[in-house]
DNA sequence: CTAAACAGGACATAATTGGTCTTTTAGTGA
DNA sequence: TCACTAAAAGACCAATTATGTCCTGTTTAG
């Protein structure tokens, strides 16, 4: 239960080696692919989604590449691990108060909110600056 | 991301309601499962696997059905999430040391270390008790 | 014996995961 | 402008998991 996908994984990964690199180095997602041990196609995925929300830059055409969207410190591991994996929701029930119709009933939800809120602070106190070991 | 199942969804609300059912009264599966709205042939699986470890006691025959296995008070919903979702692991580099052959590299795996520590410790500490509200 | 009730395995179907492939778009340099 | 490079985007596909159903036991009370 709980677990993160191969593309969670990957998705980290690709970021984390891309944060490790010198700063505004554009970096080919061929050679992050082959770094980090996934396969390209489905890293090109995870970083057209990294792009659409900012975290990554893409740059195309000849000496096109990524560069990461922010300063490393100023991107958490729950926007990464968010970005490919969607909300962090451990029950549907917590997506909102309607939805669970039995919710007076409920004396589980208030502890899904609670694993809910937990994790994610967890994840948004670790930067790629950590992860990178900048 | 971090989804219960709706086995394991069920699994709980199946076992709330025996929990809150007057102390070794023997309830029919059919009952429960109308009770809950569970597909009964579905929740009799879950069922089985509460009985291996204990947390339900079955009966067969004629009058049989199910009790709790222990006092509510003494089942935690750790332990009935992880009876039919399996142990809690965010990734996969949890499970051992040898496992994560790039744990030197990872600094990743203290942080799922501690999502898993703060999830089993708020499920560990939730009941059958409370969420019967006995 | 018979009907009630759980046990357990085989099977079915749909959704999700984990990819690949092809075409398009955008940028570079000759 | 032309050829080349590299990411974007979307169609497609295989394997796995989720979510059940069904059928054949086996146990037990009466």
């Amino acid at each position: 239960m709980m677990e993160l996908t191969r593309k969670g994984e990957y998705a980290i990964r690709g970021i984390v080696f891309l944060a490790a690199q010198p700063t505004d180095q554009i970096c080919l997602l061929s050679d992050i692919a082959s770094a980090v041990d996934v396969p390209q196609t489905f890293l090109a995925k995870i970083f057209q989604q990294f792009s659409k929300i900012g975290l990554v830059r893409s740059y195309r055409g000849t000496g096109g590449g990524f560069v990461l969207g922010r300063p490393p410190e100023k991107i958490t591991l729950l926007e990464v691990v968010e970005a490919v994996e969607g909300p962090i929701i451990p029950n549907r029930c917590v997506i909102g108060e309607g939805i669970c119709s039995r919710s007076n009933l409920c004396n589980v939800h208030p502890v899904w909110i609670s694993v809910q809120d937990k994790v994610r602070d967890i994840l948004a106190k670790v930067t790629l600056k950590d992860l990178a070991g900048l």
